[in-house]
DNA sequence: GGACTGCAGATTGTCGACCGTCGGCAACAG
DNA sequence: CTGTTGCCGACGGTCGACAATCTGCAGTCC
């Protein structure tokens, strides 16, 4: 049977309702097709989509718990709002995460920091790709795509898990102020100048690089552009 | 109305049901009272608790989150096995939070410095009076609350709901392996060694001593006791 | 006129029941 | 004897309905 014309099969999709119903609705918070305050009523939801409100309620439980919207008892559910503060709490775990990654892959001794600049430069080719093309949402969500990546070539699921919610939540700060902050060539040479810090392997080096990149990043998000 | 015989009236408890249900289990799960892979399911606790099955659907949710139990379609809940390349998961990603906020710490100047400082101190207090009295289950319980004293010092709410997701974990590991790692004296000393390196106010100092400290934490729980 | 009280609408929290799926066992055909 | 197929008990996923709670407004009393 090994051979045969079934082999095109593939495993079908087995994604839960409430999975498919949290990823919509965190797509559509990030993207900011939903406003900061926004009641999210599971009666409303679940006649939209056409399914119960059951699934509705665990998707938006999920929702909680990566602190995308807020839950008042008896009050439902409603959009986050972002204050400075959070968004400066934010980039300062990212700040942990992200150095900590990189320097247990400074660490991972010379292998570790090749294949880790590597897995960088091709995710600073989809970036720079991005920014030709001029749309800020992609541009942001390969930016983070980039971060990502750096904390993935670490190899511990606990540090990406909580990267992803802080990521969705950098997203949606970003996308919400539509802001073109920084130029496009800026944001490239700024990547760029992470990789080859990673590249010199000094310690303190990479740190304070990751350190002053979010640091501006989160100083652009905080000061309104009045 | 403002000196009235009401003013003892405290605002009273309204956790929702699910909540309360939550942490019971995890309570349990941290214990140690249910074991590792046990099927926990949603009809029988429901029925036990003498409530419905939604809510204890939602607390297992929770749970899933915080990585305490695993779940699979269709087949439901069950208790985490946690298997050694998992515990040096958590403890690196305890270094990552512990290190990062004590660098805030730091940054914060002398008198945060202080502050972090004296809150450790009484958190060893409690500590030592654990060790004093010899309940194991007490001692790791204090131990973790000393590092999450540390954690929350820095002011990040996030690095703080994080790291207590990690703790959670990592008391399991803990209070699984009954194991008496070190004696009591050699605890005591190590965390105090660890606010002295706080107080010397060198960056590298303080990371390095909580590095070396979880490092020799997650060796002694990864290497089997015979 | 001001403030408290009671009602009304809406929304969430909870419940019991149904349906689909899963894993294992037995019956059966080759 | 081996591999397949159909059946069975159990469990989770989903559903519609009921009860509890919150918010805003109208009514009422001082």
């Amino acid at each position: 049977m090994a051979e045969s014309g079934l082999s095109r099969l593939k495993a079908l999709e087995r994604t839960s309702t409430s999975d498919r119903i949290s990823s919509e609705l965190r797509q559509m918070i990030i993207e900011g097709a939903l406003l900061p305050g926004e009641q999210l009523g599971e009666a409303r939801i679940a006649d939209q989509l056409g399914v119960s409100r059951a699934p509705v309620r665990e998707a938006l439980q999920q929702l909680v718990q990566q602190k995308l919207v807020v839950a008042t008892r008896n009050k439902g559910v409603s959009v986050v709002t972002f204050t400075p503060s959070d968004i400066w709490e934010i980039y300062d775990a990212r700040c942990a995460i992200e150095s900590h990654a990189a320097v247990r892959i400074l660490e991972g001794g010379p292998g570790a920091r090749v294949r880790a600049t590597d897995a960088l430069r091709t995710a600073l080719g989809a970036l720079s790709a991005a920014v030709k093309r001029g749309d800020p949402r992609e541009i942001s969500t390969t930016d983070l795509s980039f971060h990502m990546t750096l904390v993935a070539t670490a190899d511990n699921s606990r540090l990406v898990d909580a990267y992803s919610i802080l990521s969705a939540q950098a997203l949606t700060c970003i996308n919400r102020l539509e802001i073109v902050l920084p130029s496009g060539e800026e944001i490239i040479d700024d990547h760029g100048a992470l990789i080859d810090a990673l590249a010199t392997g000094e310690r303190d080096v990479v740190v304070k690089a990751i350190t002053d990149h979010l640091t501006v990043a989160a100083t652009n998000l905080t000061t309104r552009p009045a």
